[in-house]
DNA sequence: GCGACAG
DNA sequence: ATCTTGTCGC
């Protein structure tokens, strides 16, 4: 593939990214004085129930916008949930003076709940992004001709991420160093939505490396690739925006089972939708050794299959629970982050 | 009560 | 991801 401009790529990527916070704020407006919403009812009006999460923590932060009407927002059985203020009675007065009527730490919301009006719905416009996302086509991966293995990482100090990418030599065990970009990230972390909050830094970082000569031939991703409940992690979407290859590498499972009974150290099990959906791999799980208890999920990015995925990823464990680029770039980015900690 | 989902 | 003390082990 002929090499792809990253610099537009990140900029047009940029582009993309609708503010949640902006619709967020915009939706809580029409949450009138003595009527209230529940956490899932404003997620959804977002695009997806699997914000609420998010639209509970963000309308608990001290210094978030919205707290002075973040009281209006409820649970969904009627309970009234937290608060800012810390002081959950503080909660329940602002309501009983707003005039809703609150019985036993409960709303009665077929009587209060307000309804929203149907809007632009950010997070599903993404969804559907993910869902037509087309990769393109790529040319097969080489092993022999890799040179060299990035490993990336985000680490976070407030709004601020620092993006690492730690190069390696095609072993995936010698490190050859790191080149790393700081940016302040707006979006939330929301299941399944990672690349949104994410890409923005790595493209950045990649369109930088580019620039320097030093990208390189193959990226090992925090996050998943095609596991994932649209088959569009991370790791995919960066592969098929930069045309380069690259590997999911996830900590913690987010969609699918494993085929398997038990997991041995070292034995790629596979990872389907449902135990009834044996012939399509998702992705894979293994113990990278007998001394931890917690395995890995691996997945296909983009343009590379499950051997070469397999024996990259094998060869890069030396010792730690990750693959070493992503070791290194998580304790590099880390070391970042808390440099800017106190600036 | 059960299930639990990247960073 | 980040917030956090001590503690166990190489």
């Amino acid at each position: 593939m002929a090499a792809m401009d990253l610099r537009q790529v990140a900029d047009a990527f940029h582009e993309r990214v609708p503010d949640l916070v902006d619709s967020l704020t915009k939706q809580m407006r029409e949450v009138p004085s003595g009527s209230v919403a529940t956490y899932g009812q404003l997620a959804q009006a977002l695009g997806d129930t699997a914000a609420s999460r998010w639209v509970a923590t963000w309308l608990l932060e001290a210094d978030c916008p919205l707290a002075e009407i973040s009281h209006r927002v409820v649970r969904s059985t009627g309970e009234i949930g937290l608060h800012f203020s810390g002081d959950v009675s503080e909660k329940k007065r602002r309501l009983q003076n707003e005039g809703v009527v609150v019985s036993g730490g409960k709303v009665e919301l077929g009587r209060f709940q307000v309804e929203l009006p149907a809007i632009q719905a950010p997070l599903a416009a993404l969804k559907a992004w993910q869902n037509e996302f087309v990769c393109p086509q790529a040319a097969p991966l080489d092993l022999n001709a890799v040179q060299t293995i990035g490993g990336l990482d985000v680490s976070y100090t407030g709004h601020q991420a620092v993006a690492v990418c730690s190069r390696f030599e095609a072993d995936g065990t010698s490190p050859l160093g790191h080149a790393s970009r700081c940016q302040e990230v707006r979006f939330p972390y929301v299941t399944g939505y990672l690349a949104f909050r994410e890409l923005p830094l790595h493209l950045e970082l990649l369109a930088q490396m580019q620039t320097e000569g030093t990208l390189p031939d193959l990226l090992l991703v925090d996050g998943n690739g095609r596991l994932h409940p649209r088959r569009m992690g991370i790791a995919t979407m960066l592969g098929g925006l930069t045309g380069i290859p690259t590997i999911g590498i996830a900590k913690k499972k987010i969609c699918g089972v494993m085929l398997a009974d038990q997991l041995s150290p070292g034995v790629w099990e596979p990872i389907v939708e449902a135990k009834d959906q044996a012939n399509d791999i998702l992705g894979y799980t293994i113990l990278p050794h007998a001394k931890t208890k917690h395995p890995l999920y691996v997945s296909i990015g983009h343009g590379i299959d499950s051997d070469e995925m397999q024996e990259v990823v094998s060869r890069s464990f030396a010792g730690h629970r990750s693959p070493e680029p992503i070791y290194a770039a998580d304790r590099e980015s880390r070391r970042i982050a808390s440099t800017l900690a106190t600036a």
